[in-house]
Parts: C-alpha cells; structure tokens; sequence
DNA sequence: GCGCCATATTCGCGTTAGCGAATACGTGAG
DNA sequence: CTCACGTATTCGCTAACGCGAATATGGCGC
C-alpha cells in the first residue's frame, strides 16, 4: 500500500537517475519535507500552509514553487487564494518514493503538531 | 516487503525532520545512488565501486564518506582495501525510506549498468 | 628503514540553496 | 480606477556542495 510500484508486472523504468534524484533533493528540506506532510491529506490553501507551519509567507511560497518545478505538487488558483496539493506522479517508482516519504512523515512530532494546527486554523474558516 | 516498518504495532518515532532531512540530502546525488545500489547486494572493495561506476578515486572516496556521516553505510578495513556496506539502520521508518531508495534505484538502467560491470570486476578478481 | 599500493583529505573554484527583507504581481471590492 | 489582500518574485548575503587536481595517510612487502 505504501510502494504501488511492482503490483502491476510490466518493469517500469525510471529514465535516469537524474529524475530520482531532483526527486530526493525535493525532499531534502524540513519545510519543504512539512509542506509535504500536509499535502498528504489533500488540497490546502497557501496561507494555511505558512500559518501551520509558522514560517514566513514568502518562505512558503520558496518552497512550494521548489516543490511544483519538482514536479511533486499542483496548484490551482480560486480567486486570491492558491492552492496546492500533491501531484499525479507517472512514474510507479517516484511514486512509491515520494509516498514512502509520506510515510515517514506520519511518524514525525513536527508534522503532528503542524497537522493539529491545520485542523485548528481550517475550523476558524 | 520494501516497508518493513510498522509491521510492528508500537508506533516507531523520528526524533525530529532533522533526521528525514539528512538521508535524503545523502540520497539527492547521483553518485551517492549508484554507490548505494551497488552496496545494496552486499559489501564492496572500493577499487571495485570506483571502478565500475567509472569515476576518479577520490570522487568515490569523498561520497563514500558523506554517506557515512549520514549513517547509511558502514566501513571495514582489511589490510590494504576498505570494504563499505549499508549500515543497519535503527529506525524503522528511516531504513523504510532507504529501503525505497534501493528499490527505485533496480529499475534505473544506469544501476543495471553498474551491475554489469561489478560483476565483471569481481569475476576477473 | 624504503617504496608501493589503496584510500583519504585538502585546496581552489564555480554552482546552487536558503534566508530575511523588500518589492512586484494579480485578483476582487468599492 | 484605486485600494487591499493574498501570493510570488527579486535582491543581497552566507553557507554548503561537487568537482579536478594535488597531496597526505596508512598498511604491506622487501
């Protein structure tokens, strides 16, 4: 449930290594790693996001740009408000990466009490 | 199977994206992945790593140290030759994440390639 | 001891990343 | 049109990284 890849027979091939690895630069950033963790759940506005997370605004915004030239995350603009989710990755084995990460991130303090402070700012709304 | 984490109940802890962070700053090179699957199938002689990825000595050397650091792999002398393998990782979400890593890494060409030419190098040994 | 071999480290360089602060963009309200 | 608001980008600046080249360490044979 956690790697997808390899249920389906067909060997799917990942094209270099380069892909893997902008993939796993991607995930080399606490924040960035935090801004995942919320996305996980689903679609969030980006000033919940830097209002969880406590970080500047700006810096936000830093990293999910980082994050959607990844090509781990979508953004979808509502009027003033933008917001991101996790992006449809082709390729079973970025997938199963990335969702591993998921994983691991469900087992961090931070990204609990992140989780705790999205919940808090989404029922103000 | 590539998860081995939470197949035990009592709920595993990162003590902080810290941790998170530094293996995947030690899995964002392309290098650092090639050594990586090379070692996955066991421990290695570093002539053999440099060789068969075909990269300069100290390039190799420098790498192989920087995964060190980051715990992922572990150095034994013997006599002249150093031989490096992957460490035993405690932490069950950690070694899930490397786990993903290694198994992303055998469906890359280049990682077959690597292969190929290891066993050469150790056949001619 | 000397010298050779495998490995590790250092140095200088260019590239990249992250940050805080400030500023620009873009959309809806009035 | 203008303003306010949410979001994105730019500007120094600093720190870290990766590389090639050269050099240093450390163990073995003689």
């Amino acid at each position: 449930m956690s790697t997808p890849c390899c249920s389906a027979k067909p060997t799917p091939k990942v094209k270099d290594l380069e892909a893997l690895t902008r993939v796993y630069a991607a995930l080399a950033d606490p924040t960035r790693l935090r801004i995942l963790s919320l996305l996980g759940d689903g679609e969030i506005c980006v000033c919940h996001i830097h209002a969880s997370l406590d970080v500047p605004q700006p810096t936000a915004s830093r990293h999910l740009a980082y994050l959607k030239r990844s090509g781990l995350v979508e953004a979808r603009r509502d009027g003033i408000w933008m917001h991101y989710k996790m992006a449809e990755i082709d390729n079973p084995v970025v997938a199963a990466v990335v969702n591993a990460a998921l994983h691991a991130l469900t087992h961090t303090d931070i990204s609990a009490k992140d989780e705790r402070r999205l919940q808090v700012a989404l029922k103000a709304s």
